[in-house]
DNA sequence: AAATCATTCACCCGAAAGGATGATTTGAAG
DNA sequence: CTTCAAATCATCCTTTCGGGTGAATGATTT
């Protein structure tokens, strides 16, 4: 960051130089103000793409791989149907429970948990649990 | 895309417009030329910025959110002994697949593939393929 | 009041997954 | 040449899943 800072700053300066160099020695009287005005956007623009580039270039986080803020994307969450319940059985879920344990957790019987687990499956259009929450994290429903 | 183009166009013809009134105007006498240079470096910058934005900007693609560069932790791939199969078995896992469609992919039979599972399952240090999945997210050995 | 929907639970059955164990082959390392 | 890990496949057995179907209850909407 300070690195980029720096390295703008220096071609910067050495761009100003050049051009007012350019500018006293030959380009003074036979190139117009216009065309002046047109290399020096140029210059700065390209300048700016890169800046621009190295600026928002997001560093890795190592510790925290994909932590960051993750927001339910409450609307396709209603687009699907997904239930209160069955959310809370897709999210459990995905954390690796079996049926059983889910069930244990939520204080319903295992036949339950299958329910809504068919239901999720349907409105995930998947076969298999492991897709079910792949397909969730796709849509955004779960981190 | 055509759109940033085409405003980046407008702008910068404003501009050269304001910043040749001005020059007439007013500040022709008054500003030195490096003021000058420095206010047109300034603004195309900006502009440059913001183009670079636009441009690079990858347009969402709703299949992967939350896409982006993902780096395989290799450090500690090779701490948990995972072999290059058991790799392959548990990326495909990872996918939804069953056992079955891992092994008809991989050219193997089925038990090979229950086998590099298992082997997936220790090492993971998980009983099921949803919690292995999981662990390997957080482990980063997967996106 | 009737219709709709979420939630709950049950039973059955076949498919898939997981655990335990053993065995063969092959390539790399010593 | 031996040793070892990786990769391959097998068998047996248990558990978990998933699909299909049906049904009761309570809350909300029409």
């Amino acid at each position: 960051m300070k690195r980029t800072i720096l390295i703008y700053s220096l071609v910067l300066a050495l761009a100003v130089f050049l051009l007012k160099t350019l500018e006293y020695r030959f380009l003074f009287r036979q190139l117009s103000a216009e065309i002046y005005i047109g290399i020096i956007g140029v210059l700065f623009t390209i300048l700016g793409i890169w800046m621009g580039q190295k600026i928002t270039r997001k560093k890795k986080v190592f510790v925290t791989p994909q932590a960051g803020e993750f927001k339910v994307n409450e609307k396709i969450l209603t687009e699907t149907g997904i239930s209160k319940r069955e959310y809370e059985v897709l999210e459990l879920m995905a954390k690796g429970l079996t049926n059983q344990e889910i069930a244990d957790k939520l204080f319903v019987s295992l036949n339950t948990v299958k329910t809504h687990a068919s239901n999720l499956f349907i409105k995930l259009q998947s076969n298999r649990r492991t897709q079910a929450i792949q397909r969730a994290k796709e849509l955004q429903l779960i981190p």
